[in-house]
RNA sequence: GCCCGGGUGGCGGAAUCGGUAUACGCAAUCGACUUAAAAUCGAUGGCCCGAGAGGGCUUGUGGGUUCAAGUCCCACCCCGGGCACCA
């Protein structure tokens, strides 16, 4: 590489009237110099930390599907700019890449298009490293992975028999999406309004055995951790809802003709006065047994079949009016001991408590809909003191009576309780809630209990390109793990991966027969595979040691890492991989693996890029490909406009003019280098304008600072901006050197966004090596002026503005004010009845 | 329906703790350089009145608190996102 003064010598004679700004030469330039010495590659040992804070900057993986998008640009910028960041603060930050390879997108593409999802998904891994190189994005290459690597997937494998022998994987019997036409179990987002994506065949609902992992047992952690770590708002706000805790009780109601106990959940217990009829789920075990030998045995299977086949899409719509079959049985209100009648409904659902309800029609809106539809009793036990009079009432006819009226029902607000029992009708129903519970508690008829709406994660998929669950079954010993030392069970190399009815592995014989494990005899191996949100929810263990071929990583790697200090990515994974990544860090927890409950300590989220205010796609014609924009106006050009545009949480609408301004300011930085490195060093025409600009360059400084640590790089790179104005204001005022100064300090402050331009200006400049210098400080003497501008207000509206000195007291800023011209036309006789001085801003006279 | 975001010039946006609304950039207009254009450099710029000095108005709408409100409070309108028969 040729020094600084070389190059300049090469610029002299090569432009001789006129150097231009050249991406193309500069950023592969530099991206060279950071691949040959390994720049951005740290190791575990703390020995060569030297006492530095580590940090661990990690955006999500990206899948690799085709090329990156623009998204991808927005995402890697804000986590390379935060990456540097920390690195010239002194930390030695972990800042790794890989790739979730495995997953439904690259095996439609590869059933559509003929070719092999291994060879398709190994051309967007490359065109992925060909950008990220392009883009310049400081990453440590030596830990790089794809999830789809047998080196990697066979500690997905192994953290499943980890879970399986924890009791926290199981199989069980569970309705699943099937499209009878592609013969092919599918996934909930292949889904569209009850139809397949692919071929648009109607959906159907089948039982299959399927495989689940018990996220169920963490949900009170994964809720109340979500208190210890530093996310947006919103979206812990989501896994909350998301969760669903529900605080109530459980109470039985008795079937006394079948002498069976069915408890049900509700979070009303202060309503079960008013319960008149009782609700089972259609996929309820015990309906036909209930059902047989009364008059609706018939209409009760009729029903059952129906439910069950109609897709959930139908059956969750509102619009839809309530039905249900009686199953000609009553159970027992417990706390006043009436047969209500029971039903079947398809608005219960079984996999929440119990699978069945009471029905309160005069305090539930669906209940009271069901109870209007089959002309059930609807009781009112709760009475508003301010319910809403009912839209036809007449207060002459009715008096004050309305409040009993059936109109006005249902209510689901507070109130008394009214014709419920002698202990409990007066009583508040906050309160009543608490005494019949434990009252039930006390005739064992009921409890205090707890549900959540989050279920179990169910991991298979019937599908080929994905990670094999390492599972054989044997004619005699049943359902085997495969032994540790067996790992991976590697995915066959089939070529029809087309699915056929179950697996597409299920196809490869040769792959399926095997032995057993413990017994040795002829076994068949699992034809399912993992879901693709299992990969992705430990990878970021695995960048701590991503080499380890003994173990999963190394323990004492973990603790030199983990957790995540800054995580980056999109709001579209807040609730589904935020959530299973952490469930599987305090799995791993309880059983002794890490040492840490919570994976991702912060977490920022960048919002959208759209074009013309719509969001980028292919059918709409609107894709801005970043390749495009760095082949014609750089990476740097590119990272910052992205970020320029706005603030990066927020969506941002894509401008190709906006881009333009961006390279021009790039283009102004580096030519006001090239041309300040070459000038003889000459003293200040003006001693005021050199202070200015060396003020100038440290109010950017503390500016910049400020903003890094808020996210808001979009006023950080804008303060760049002014700070480049000033020195080209200022460029025949201040000293040489000055100017060297402050457009050093603007390259610096500016590396984050822009490396390699930056690299390039610092170089032609200082001779250095901006990323090896240490994040510039401000000067507090230089941050602080001797005289400010105090804003003059008479009634509190801008009349005039003076110079006040920084040191002058409240009194003397007052008779500034007072003496300003434009304030004296308008006191002009007035009488002054308030001041207001606020110090270093503004004074406030308020006349009459 | 419920829960989150958001609404500021022609446009993207700034205003961090209640204290100068419109930083920075784009687009626009004018000027310099040029035979010309591009590139570059310099200047102007919320709206209305005024020659100017200056004045009035302005942060989705309507109210309120305050010496002072884009910022706080109340009510409403619009846009975007998430959840949605979870008992």
């Amino acid at each position: 590489m040729a020094t600084a003064a070389e190059r300049l010598a090469n610029l002299r004679s090569s432009m001789s009237d006129e150097r231009r700004y050249d991406p193309q030469e500069i950023e592969p330039r530099w991206q060279q110099v950071w691949a040959d010495e390994r720049t951005w590659e740290v190791s575990n040992d703390p020995a060569e930390a030297h006492g530095a804070p580590k940090s661990y900057v990690l955006e999500m993986l990206p899948y690799p599907s085709g090329e990156p998008h623009i998204g991808h640009l927005k995402c890697y910028a804000v986590g390379d700019a935060i990456a540097h960041f920390h690195r010239r603060l002194g930390h030695r930050v972990l800042h790794p890449m890989g790739y979730d390879a495995f997953g439904l997108p690259a095996e439609n593409h590869a059933i559509k298009t003929g070719v092999h999802p291994r060879d398709s998904t190994a051309a967007s891994i490359a065109s992925f490293q060909r950008q990220f190189r392009a883009w310049g994005i400081s990453i440590d290459w030596s830990r790089e992975l794809g999830t789809h690597e047998p080196r990697y997937y066979r500690w997905t494998q192994w953290i499943f028999l980890q879970l399986l022998q924890a009791g926290l994987a199981y199989r069980k019997e569970a309705a699943v999406k099937w499209c009878p036409n592609d013969q092919t179990v599918l996934a909930n987002e292949q889904v569209v309004d009850g139809h397949c994506e692919r071929c648009g065949a109607e959906v159907e609902v089948r039982q299959l055995e399927q495989w689940f992992l018990r996220i169920t047992d963490y949900a009170e952690r994964l809720l109340s951790d979500l208190g210890d770590i530093d996310w947006p708002e919103h979206v812990k706000t989501m896994q909350r809802n998301w969760i669903g805790r529900s605080e109530g009780a459980e109470v039985t109601f008795r079937c006394v003709e079948l002498g069976v106990d069915y408890p049900v959940f509700t979070t009303r217990p202060d309503t079960l006065f008013g319960a008149t009829f009782f609700v089972m789920a259609p996929e309820h075990p015990d309906l036909l047994r209930l059902a047989q030998g009364t008059p609706y045995e018939q209409q009760v299977k009729d029903y059952i079949n129906h439910a069950l086949t109609e897709s959930s899409e139908e059956r969750g719509s509102l619009e839809q009016t309530k039905t249900g079959v009686p199953l000609g049985r009553t159970v027992t209100n417990p706390v006043n001991g009436e047969q209500i009648p029971m039903y079947v409904a398809d608005y219960v659902l079984m996999e929440y408590g119990t699978g069945a309800i009471m029905a309160v029609p005069g305090h539930d809106e669906r209940d009271h809909a069901f109870a209007r539809a089959y002309e059930l009793p609807i009781r009112r036990v709760i009475e508003g003191a301010s319910e809403p009079a009912p839209p036809d009432f007449d207060a002459g006819k009715h008096g004050e009576s309305w409040e009993r009226s059936e109109q006005s029902l249902p209510y689901t607000g507070d109130g008394q309780l009214v014709n419920s029992h002698a202990d409990f009708d007066g009583m508040h129903n906050r309160e009543a809630l608490s005494a019949i519970v434990q009252w039930l508690d006390r005739e064992a008829k009921g409890h205090a209990s707890v549900n959540y709406r989050l279920r179990d994660w169910l991991v298979s998929r019937q599908r080929y390109w994905g990670c094999p669950i390492p599972i054989v079954y044997c004619g005699d010993c049943g359902m085997v793990p495969v032994p540790q030392e067996d790992l991976p069970v590697e995915l066959p190399d089939i070529e029809d991966y087309a699915p056929r009815g179950r697996s597409p592995l299920a196809a490869a014989e040769d792959w399926v027969n095997t032995k057993c494990p413990a017994c040795g005899g002829d076994a068949r191996r699992e034809t399912d595979t993992m879901d693709t949100f299992v990969d992705s929810s430990w990878y970021y263990l695995r960048y701590c040691d991503a080499g380890n071929d003994q173990a999963a990583w190394d323990p004492t790697a973990l603790h030199e890492w983990m957790p995540v200090d800054q995580y980056i990515g999109g709001v579209e994974h807040a609730i589904l991989h935020l959530m299973y990544a952490r469930f599987f860090t305090k799995a791993l927890a309880d059983l002794g693996h890490l040492d840490f409950q919570e994976p991702f300590r912060a977490l920022f989220t960048q919002g959208m890029v759209t074009k013309d205010g719509a969001k980028m796609s292919k059918s709409k014609g609107n894709v801005v490909s970043p390749a495009s924009i760095v082949e014609r106006s750089g990476a740097d050009t590119a990272r910052c406009y992205i970020l320029f545009v706005g603030p990066p949480d927020q969506d941002a609408d894509w401008s190709d003019d906006g881009v333009e301004g961006v390279h021009r300011f790039l283009g102004r930085l580096w030519r006001l280098a090239v041309e300040t490195a070459e000038r003889a060093e000459v003293p200040a025409a003006s001693d005021e304008a050199d202070l200015e600009l060396s003020r100038k360059a440290h109010w950017a400084i503390d500016k910049v600072s400020t903003d890094m640590r808020r996210f808001a790089f979009n006023t950080a790179i804008a303060a760049v901006m002014e700070l480049l104005n000033e020195c080209s204001r200022l460029r025949d005022q201040a000293a040489v050197s000055t100017q060297r100064f402050a457009l050093s300090t603007a390259a610096s402050l500016l590396f984050p966004f822009a490396p390699h331009v930056c690299a390039d200006v610092y170089d032609i400049l200082t001779g250095e090596r901006v990323w090896e210098q240490p994040w510039p400080q401000a000067e507090p003497a230089m941050l602080e002026r001797e005289v400010y501008e105090l804003v003059c207000q008479v009634n509190g509206k801008l009349r005039d503005r003076v110079q006040a000195p920084a040191d002058a007291s409240p009194e003397e800023l007052k008779e500034l004010c007072l003496t300003a011209p434009n304030v004296q036309a308008h006191l002009d006789g007035k009488e002054i009845v308030k001041e207001i001085v606020v110090p270093g801003k503004l004074v406030n006279l308020v006349v009459r």
